[in-house]
DNA sequence: ATGGGACCTCCAGCGACTGGAGGTTCAAGC
DNA sequence: GCTTGAACCTCCAGTCGCTGGAGGTCCCAT
């Protein structure tokens, strides 16, 4: 019914490497898939689809441990609801953090785009823009001007 | 004029550990700073921020390679307009991929955790959230239901 | 002047891959 | 149904970005 896809037809489709799908597989990122009489690895759409958010999910930046917390919660969505709640919240703040500095970085490399563009290169500011040395205080995004 | 840090006054500013700092002298990173007689290192403003940088710019997932490129393009903003541009331009696209995808993540985990509130956890679709196995096509967000 | 915490260098180890060696399987074309 | 070469298999050593420990020195508050 669902679609098989060789090792290399999941390389293909996402981008990451056999070598490293094995490795995946290996650490227990990614469930081990069905074997032909030959030995070679045959995956679904669910093998796809976790891989894929596997790596989104590196590519954003997300610790291990997150990555492992969030597939759990896919896993078992109605399983200690109260866990998965919290976890939930504390990614959620996680990534707000993200969003705020990424804009911000936007914005600065926007103005910089503009101004070379226009032949004159302003002062760069996008140490500043992204040096904010924070740990909680300050975390108000009014604080920064633009 | 400029305050003067110790290591661990970085580190302690930065959240990131002396041994670090040292490693990222160590790989040019980070310039190398003043010396006590005695050989401690001291640092200034410029260090502290530059650090800063460096630390939310790995947080937030970029490369080293990307890294190292807005640090050339901060330290000479006016040197090789066209480049600097092109460069800010491929990174403001990189950035703009990224702040789509935490949002669609970030609009999963708040229904999730919505739901949980309310007793009753639905399917969970991080992983359809975050598993689009693009590569450009298909990249126009309107197609993301929500 | 001294005690102990912070600092120094050097080096080995770890997590997350990556690549190569050496051998086996699969499937497209004859 | 045989061939042949690309794709696959396992194992294992290497790289990158740190991290931690050993063994020793510096700094400064008392």
């Amino acid at each position: 019914m669902s679609a098989a896809y060789s090792i290399g037809d999941l390389a293909r489709a996402t981008g990451v490497k056999p070598t490293t799908i094995r490795w995946y597989e290996q650490e227990g990122w990614l469930p081990p898939p069905a074997r032909t009489e030959g030995g070679h690895r045959v995956y679904g759409e669910g093998h796809l689809r976790r891989l894929g958010f596997i790596r989104h999910a590196r590519e954003l930046g997300f610790e291990s441990e997150a990555i492992r917390a969030l597939l759990e919660l896919a896993d078992h969505p109605d399983a200690d609801c109260g866990k998965a709640h919290s976890l939930a919240i504390g990614q959620i703040r996680e990534i707000d953090a993200r969003l705020r500095r990424l804009a911000a970085l936007r914005a600065e490399l926007d103005r910089m785009a503009a101004n070379c563009a226009g032949g004159v290169v302003g002062q760069c500011r996008i140490i500043e823009t992204l040096s904010d040395f924070d740990h909680g205080h300050c975390a108000d995004p009014s604080h920064r001007g633009q």
